[in-house]
Order: structure tokens, then sequence, then C-alpha cells
DNA sequence: GTCTATACAGAGATAGAC
DNA sequence: GTCTATCTCTGTATAGAC
């Protein structure tokens, strides 16, 4: 079946230079912002001419939508461990470990996702409104059992799940000016690490967990 | 003096159209970015003739600087508070309240000021580099000399200081987030001061302060 | 001091050869 | 599937009348 062979070549190329666009996209668009990424700046990023990013991508929108959509995704797995966990001391802790990891590794997409609610969500308005407010009413109701089991403080649900994102992805958003804040130096390994843990004591203790 | 008269008016003047340009730059560079917002959006919601912003600020770059320069000046004076507390308690609590605040009644100003950092900080750099630097440590010491007198418990400052940063502009930089989780109203009243109140308590009980 | 008309540059998008 | 050349539109900025 040599149609098969072909098809499959063909789709490697696709996926080859889909994957460059997308990643080079990603840091133009969290360095410039939507409206200040040009198509032939992402394209020199890629390493391909910029009528390839039309073809591959008919429109810039296009384009940042499938960018800010990838980010949502690697949200949503962070907080896997959340449900497996017997309480909040285990859940919250590795998820704050996850999302400093994504903060640490996936810079850029935290910033596209920032910039784009920033904005009003002109895109993802959608996924606000489906996906994450189920993935928040869930992960709400969950706390408020360890509320009523005494496992933490009567704590609000809700202001503590926007004080996880704020606080984690802040290392992301805001980390020019931490790195300044450092002596122009980024964190180093055993900074990262203070942070983690500084982070995830003032919780689990602000919230009565330990 | 007729002249002193004269310029007097022409004052007034100028101090009224800059006055209503910077205001709906504000809005507009908050919705849209920098790269997204154009002189002719902004002059429309300031109701003047485009060609007058560049009348008054002969570049949009120039224009973009003073709105962000007018931001950081909010922050700084928000802190003063740190200063007079005779302890973490009142300190930081005090922080706490004075930067929800703003984050509610300058949400545009904080959006512009986060945009700016994420973005590598192009116009606010010399700023980070002096002004914020010497801010930050001189709280980082205060919080320091109130670990060592037992006040609170053994935290690093400055994760401390970026957490007191994060979690209250989250407020106002991801309020359409919340606001969208919130069944789309915004926060009322209650709600505000329940965040206050929930953002002061975890962090207050986390350093080991209360 | 204010506004209309316009010059000039840059960006998104496409046509059509290879 | 890939790339060069180009079209078109929008945006910044300015010149010059009032």
């Amino acid at each position: 079946m040599p149609e098969g062979e072909r098809i499959t070549k063909r789709g490697a190329i696709r996926q080859e230079n889909e994957a460059r666009i997308l990643a080079a996209a990603e840091k133009v668009f969290a360095e410039a912002g939507f409206g200040g990424a040009t198509m032939q700046l992402i394209a020199d990023m890629a390493g391909l001419p910029k009528a390839n990013l039309h073809y591959y991508f008919p429109t810039k929108e296009e384009l940042y939508r499938k960018v800010v959509r990838q980010i949502f995704e690697i949200w949503l797995h962070a907080a896997d461990s959340f449900d497996e966990a017997p309480g909040p001391v285990e859940a919250i802790g590795a998820y704050v470990d996850a999302k400093m990891e994504i903060s640490r590794s996936h810079p850029f997409g935290s910033k596209v996702w920032a910039s784009e609610v920033m904005h009003g969500a002109p895109v993802i308005q959608d996924y606000l409104e489906t996906t994450l407010r189920e993935w928040t009413a869930g992960r709400a109701r969950l706390i408020q059992k360890w509320v009523d089991e005494g496992k933490m403080a009567p704590i609000d649900p809700h202001h503590l799940l926007y004080m996880l994102w704020a606080t984690t992805q802040h290392y992301a958003d805001f980390g020019h000016q931490i790195e300044t804040l450092n002596g122009g130096r980024p964190l180093s390994d055993r900074q990262w690490k203070a942070a983690k843990e500084t982070v995830k004591s003032i919780i689990l203790r602000g919230i009565g967990a330990i």
C-alpha cells in the first residue's frame, strides 16, 4: 500500500512543521503579545518562509487559538494529582509542585494564557465557561468536603484556588521581575526549590492543614 | 500679569486633555495590549481627534510610558503602611488591604503593568533596577527583622513578597476569569471582603504571625 | 490651540511559479 | 508541498489650513 506510506511521510512533514511553528508562535506571542507578534517574526524563528505559516494555519488568529488551547491542556493535566490524594496536604502539595514545574518549563505558555485572560479571553471564553467552570466546581466540592471533615480550616474553596493559581503562575508571568530582583540572574535550582517549599508551607499552614 | 493668566488657562486645557487621554489610554492598552492598541481607538475613547494625541504625546510609545509610570507610582504609595506598623500582622494586613483596593479600583493599570513586565519590561526596566529593587530590599530587611525577633516563622522575605503581589494583583489581572467562574457577575462587595479576609488569613496564619 | 487630509511604512494574506 | 513576489489594508505620524 504505497498510498499509505506517502500519507505517512506527508503527515510526518506536516507534524514536524506544525510543531516548529507552534513552538515559535508560543514564544513570540508571549514576548510581544498578540498584536505585537508578526507572522514574519514567527516564521523567522521557526526557520520557514512566511507563506508556509499561512499554508499550515490560514490566519494569525487560528495559529494563536491553537497555542492557547495547547496551554490550557497542560494546565488541566497538572491537576490529576488532586483527585488521587487522600487529603489537602497531599493534594495541594502535589498540585503546587506540578504547577511550579510548569511555570519553570513552560513560561511562554503561561504568559500567553495570562495575556489572553487579561484581554477578556476573546478566543478561549467558551472553554472558561465549560471545561474550566466544571473543573473548578469539582475541585471546590472536594475542598469543601475536606473542610467538612475537619481536615482543614473553613476556607472559601474558590479563593483558595485563585491563590494557588496566582502564586504558582506568578513565577512564570512575572519571571522577568523576579529575575531582575534576583540580581539579573534566573532562579537557581536551589532557589526554585525554596520557592516551592515556601509556597507550600505558607498555604498548607495557612489553611490549617498542617 | 495677563501673561500668567493665559498660561494658566492654557495649562488647564492641557491638563484636562492629558488626563482624558491618559485615562483612555490606560483602558485601551489594558484591553488590547501595546501592539493591539491603536491611537485611533484611544482618541475615540478620549473624544478627541487622533492628531491631538500626537500633539500632547509625540509618539504612541511616549504615551504608553506615561501610563506605566503612573501605575508604578500607585503601587509604591500602597506600601506606606508597611513602615509605620509595629509588626507583620498590622503591616501585611494593611498592605493586602491596600493592594486589594487598588486591584478593584485600578484594574486597567494593573493589567498594563502585568503586560509590561511579561514582555520583559521594555520601558520600565530602569525603574525595576533602581526604585523597585531598593523598595524590595528595604521591605525584605524589615521582614527579616520580624523573623529574627520571633514575630513570625522563618520565611524567605522575597518569596513572601512575591506571594503578596501575586495574590492581590491576581484579582485585577485575572478578573475576567474570576468573573466568569462567578457566574459572569463581578464580585460583590461581600465577595471582595471575603477575598481580602481569606488572603490575609491564609498568609498571616501561614507565616506563623497569628 | 485644534482639526482635516495625507504621506509613508509595515503587516496579513494570496496568487502563481516551481 | 514549498517559496517568491505582490496586493491590500491599516496604523503611525505629520503637514498645513483654520
